[in-house]
DNA sequence: ATAATTGCAAACACTTTGCATTTAT
DNA sequence: ATAAATGCAAAGTGTTTGCAATTAT
């Protein structure tokens, strides 16, 4: 069974208080003064991720970014160029992401982050 | 300007024909016995990428994947467990991507290949 | 002729892993 | 007591880069 260990409960604790996804670094930033490992924090990270209770994803640069999922979650729209994010209440998504479950037999996995061009980086 | 290299020829060719999107090493594989560099496989694919001919996106693993930016292009939903892929012969967020680009001024970068769970893996 | 591109090998950055030690149960 | 998790350091991958040699224009 699943031993509930420093490392897990703080790794936990920074993602539930983080308002967007963070990379396994941003928590080893804030935990490595804590006496916890970055290889530890990759464990935790991928165990939680095989649980079910964390999300995880890519950013645009192909690092692995997470989430705790949660009733209250957010989108993002992020600019590749700017790195501005536009916090959305809803997820623009879901009713495509419905309709290709039904038609295709396929269960989309939902991203947190959607990566593109904000107006004022549109020259 | 760009010079038309063999490199970049092969490349171009490759993307061309391939139908879905490819990694670096998987141009690397067709392209090494004509004596072709991955580094300048990455350099051609970066090129491209910065001049707009190639759309680069990550695949779930985090690796870069490019197609060649076409008229006729298509979109897929992979099964992170088995990879099998379903080729879609509509852009199943383009409705939803243009609300957002009216509704908040931001352009989505879309990407050719959506991840999720196929029915048979479903258990 | 010359500016752009390549090959090669070395460097990078993120992530994973083996093994001895420690810790939660 | 013991199975699970950690720390540490080393290894693994995909990707980038410096520089001298080559090639398209």
């Amino acid at each position: 069974m699943l031993k509930k260990t420093k490392t897990r409960k703080r790794v936990e604790e920074i993602l539930l208080s983080a308002d967007t996804p963070l990379t396994a670094n941003d928590i080893y930033t804030i935990l490595h003064q804590e006496q916890i490992t970055l290889s530890s924090i990759y464990r935790t990270l991928d165990t939680y991720t095989k649980e079910g209770i964390i999300a995880k994803e890519n950013n645009i640069d192909g690092i692995a970014i997470y989430t705790l999922k949660q009733d209250d979650h957010h989108h993002f729209l992020e600019c590749k160029n700017c790195h501005k994010k536009i916090k959305l209440d809803y997820c623009p998504y879901h009713q495509a992401n419905s309709k290709i479950k039904k038609n295709n037999a396929f269960e989309v996995d939902e991203t947190n982050v959607v990566y593109g061009t904000c107006k004022d980086c549109k020259k």
